[in-house]
DNA sequence: CATGAATGAGGATTCATTCAT
DNA sequence: GATGAATGAATCCTCATTCAT
């Protein structure tokens, strides 16, 4: 988002690219095509190719925060979380969803730029979901000291990143058995 | 483990370059200098580079698989994992632990015969886990059908792997609160 | 011919290349040093360096089979042929002639693809002769059917073709001799 | 011929790889493992890879003058060749005799010290063949003077020649009109 | 005599980037 | 602004040749 117009059409336009390629396998070539300009002109938007892999992952990381500010608006989130775990894993299995992220953790791993993006992104997350999670324990009279919310949020993020992992790893997984596994943490995690 | 001597010594020096680079952005000359030996003499021990690549992955992903069976020789594997919840949670949030895994699953997740090897090695581990988790909990006196054990178990491992990507996230973390988290959620998981 | 502007150029300047040290022999950076552009560059005009002997190739062979077409345009063909064997043979055991058909069909003899080429062109070739032929002979009221004119014709070509085979062979032969020869050979061939 | 026992087994181990791969596209592991010796050995009896294909040339072209002397041993020689057209039109048509040829050409046409070997072997099979035809010639109370052996012969042999060019660029060719066409281009070359 | 491990130069090919138009 | 022709460095890989054993 910190670039124009046309910028962010190629970003977006760049994500199948990624997606099917890797950062490193989409050629300027085959990102150019896909955002329906020359490659010669996107470079009067962006640096480099680095330039438009950190764009992408600005953007896609915001994408990610912006799913947590839906999440305040509910009546009570943490049932919320361990009620709507279904859709979530649903969600968190598909490889639409992880493969991007899998792609962006492998370059922050590399590219200390890109994972100060990262972390930029999972502070303003940390931070919703932690206000979120204070509110709804204390309107639950649980614990809400700043040990336990450190330990329960970070668990909780966790077990969803890993359930993509776990996609990975286990395609044909039994998804509903998941889910159950996910509620008995969830709930343990948020609610107790 | 699939190949003889000096192989095994070039993986061993791939490790290096791939964490540092990552398996695309390694090159032949980068390995071949880590591992003592023209780039020429590699290609006597590995048909390509993506063969490099692949009996790397099948190196790593054993290591860890043998991490399981040392959990199976415990007295009671179940309170043990609870237990050494901050031993592992130290393992895990450690980069030398997950560089190498994520930038594996990233070409995993574009590279169908690496996720092959991936998906081989979890279900080695998996039926292991297995084992021990039912075990386990038929001797707590708790349930242990299909559908239970699926579930915790995938949580389980996800919960795990999570903690992997939260360090990528969030080098800073608390890391006594979430093994403190981690604890409540294995035990919902493990132990009830 | 298959090719636009820029490819027939380093068509063109590929055949120094190849004359001097074959098509094998010959280096994509020699190549694009006698074409006047980067190596990189041509392979926006031909897909590999298979791709730029393929298309000198078609080239080459559609270049003598136009030899064949000015034929037909004589007066009384198969005495033109005879007639002219003189400036024939000086044009058949010159080098800049048969050095690279030889190399042509040294490729062809082991490339499939290169040999259909040959074919084709060959086919072209022996259906304008055998017009010509044909025609000539009925005129000079000699026998034209189909096992005739099969026989004839390839004899003759192949006398041509030999003569070329002659000159890598022996040099210094000597060249009104083989005229005569030759005229002995063909009058027996097409006028009889 | 120039060279002790082994080599001569190198030689036509290498025949079949050369045939099947072309003189440069025939590695040395391949030529090795085809002589069932290693690679680092064969360097005791050839100083580098052009001196086995020079030994090879050498070899093969010395085979190819060897038919001619048996041809002297007919009773009526010139008869003889236009008597047995049919049985060298097959020889010279099958790949198996003009694979190795064809490569060894497009050597010559490049490597001055093949194109000697070549040339040397065509002056003794030429001094052979002239010998033949001009006592042939005589007992038929034909011309023999040098101009006309020589012509004569030149074209014979270009008829020859030819004839496995013909194969290359025409397999389907009718080799019974061929034989014909042979038998009246050589009748009339020979035995008149 | 014989091996085959090891080298390193050289090959084809790709691709981010530039720049004249 | 917009193109795409052009570059050339860098990459993977091959292979003739050497040499310690």
């Amino acid at each position: 988002m910190t670039q124009p117009l046309t910028p962010s059409a190629t970003s977006f336009a760049a994500a199948a690219c990624f997606s099917r390629s890797g950062f490193h396998g989409a050629s300027m070539a085959e990102i150019s095509k896909a955002a329906g300009m020359s490659a010669g002109h996107i470079y009067n938007y962006f640096d480099s190719k680095d330039a438009i892999i950190a764009a992408f992952v600005e953007e896609e990381t915001e994408r990610v925060s912006a799913l947590l500010r839906d999440l305040a608006q509910r009546d009570d989130p943490l049932q919320a979380i361990v009620d709507d775990a279904e859709e979530h894993v649903r969600e968190f299995i598909a490889p639409e969803y992880w493969l991007l992220p899998t792609e962006i953790f492998a370059e922050a791993s590399r590219n200390p730029k890109i994972a100060q993006v990262l972390q930029d992104a999972d502070r303003r997350s940390r931070t919703g979901l932690r206000a979120i999670v204070k509110a709804g324990r204390e309107r639950h009279g649980l614990a809400a000291d700043e040990h336990t919310l450190d330990g329960r949020i970070e668990a909780v993020i966790a077990l969803f990143h890993g359930v993509s992992v776990r996609a990975l790893h286990h395609p044909e997984l039994n998804q509903a058995a998941l889910v159950d596994g996910m509620r008995i943490g969830l709930k343990a995690l948020l609610l107790s």
